[in-house]
DNA sequence: GTCTATAACGAGATAGAC
DNA sequence: GTCTATCTCGTTATAGAC
């Protein structure tokens, strides 16, 4: 068992392995990564890795799991700094900024792709995570209509659907490019679009 | 040799296999397709395949630069049919839904998600496909606003790529949701934020 | 909890007959 | 242009010792 409170970077195996596996899935896909390679990156064999995830099966859900938790856990501290419904959304753009950085894809936007390939429980949890995030994102939108810190019309469940659809997609095009360019435009383009009138832009419009 | 201007539904083994293999990449993705699955679905052996396609990496390519071909001429028959730009993304759009129906995926957005996992001439077309998308999206948007049926301020340039990064990942997730619905709901509203206020919720903007 | 050893299978690819 | 036969390698997964 860890000292409570003290800082390790040996967080004990199974989250060790989680975080390589994880890596290589947001890099290369849950198909294009093996047990081989999360053994040799760890200095271990792979039978030490089955004795944690019995299956792949089983390891992608660990995977999902742990994601989706940590994505909730963002948000909620966002949440909890307060703030306009802007600036909310500035920082939930700003989380998915910091996986570009690392030359990743969102795990669940890789893991729709492959989506026909995975088991059905993680489908599941797939659905889940992106049904979480539209929620939470048209929460922000209804948020910022009433603090006048972002204009649109419309549904806010379809506006939400809308950005997290651009923010997955720039992360898409965003590969073969290798530079976070073109996902920041693309990131800021939603505020601009979102804007309640005092950007530069804004003026051009009818 | 075939018969000139006479229909035809067997078009020649390397389109059949292309046929094929283009289905199954965009269904699961290029790691999770063999050579095995497409002979299989053909009624032939592997080796037959590897007469037209020496190896994987040639397949792809092959794939990808009959699927951009395809989508050029789209793209310039929609330019043929004149029609404002507008009426003209609207159409581009149209392209993407077809995919959605068939419960497939951009065959160039499957590949950008695994794009470090394919081979550097895949990625160059990658590259050069999504540059013309988002040079023709430009393009219309400009001449959508010089023709008063686009709206939307700022580098034409931009607004293409965000709008190519909406669809593609519009399309990323409807697939765990198996119905196109979450994709048109995306896709409509690329128009309506564009649209020239003669919608509905327009009216209600700032 | 990790190891060695191995099973069982599928992958991409080739040789050579027809 | 397609076949049979085969090669080599990597994959997920298990058995059993330590």
């Amino acid at each position: 068992m860890r000292s409570a409170g003290r800082p390790s970077n040996r967080t004990g195996t199974a989250d060790e392995i989680l975080d390589v596996a994880e890596r290589l899935v947001q890099h290369r896909g849950f198909n294009a990564f093996s047990y081989a390679d999360v053994a040799a990156e760890l200095g271990v064999t792979k039978p030490a890795l089955h004795y944690h995830f019995p299956t792949k099966a089983a390891l992608a859900e660990a995977l999902v799991a742990r994601y989706t938790e940590r994505f909730t856990e963002a948000r909620a501290r966002i949440d909890e700094r307060g703030g306009t419904g802007r600036a909310r959304l500035e920082s939930y753009i700003e989380l998915y900024e910091r996986v570009v950085a690392e030359d990743r894809m969102c795990l669940c936007g890789i893991l729709a792709a492959e989506h026909p390939t995975l088991p059905e429980p993680v489908r599941e949890q797939l659905r889940a995570f992106f049904d979480d995030n539209v929620a939470w994102l048209a929460g922000v939108l209804e948020a910022g209509r009433r603090d006048g810190s972002l204009s649109g019309g419309g549904s806010a469940r379809e506006g939400a659907q809308m950005i997290l659809a651009t923010l997955e997609g720039a992360m898409l095009l965003a590969r073969p490019y290798g530079d976070g360019t073109r996902f920041r435009i693309a990131a800021s383009r939603i505020l601009d679009d979102l804007g309640p009138a005092p950007k530069h832009t804004r003026a051009l419009r009818a």
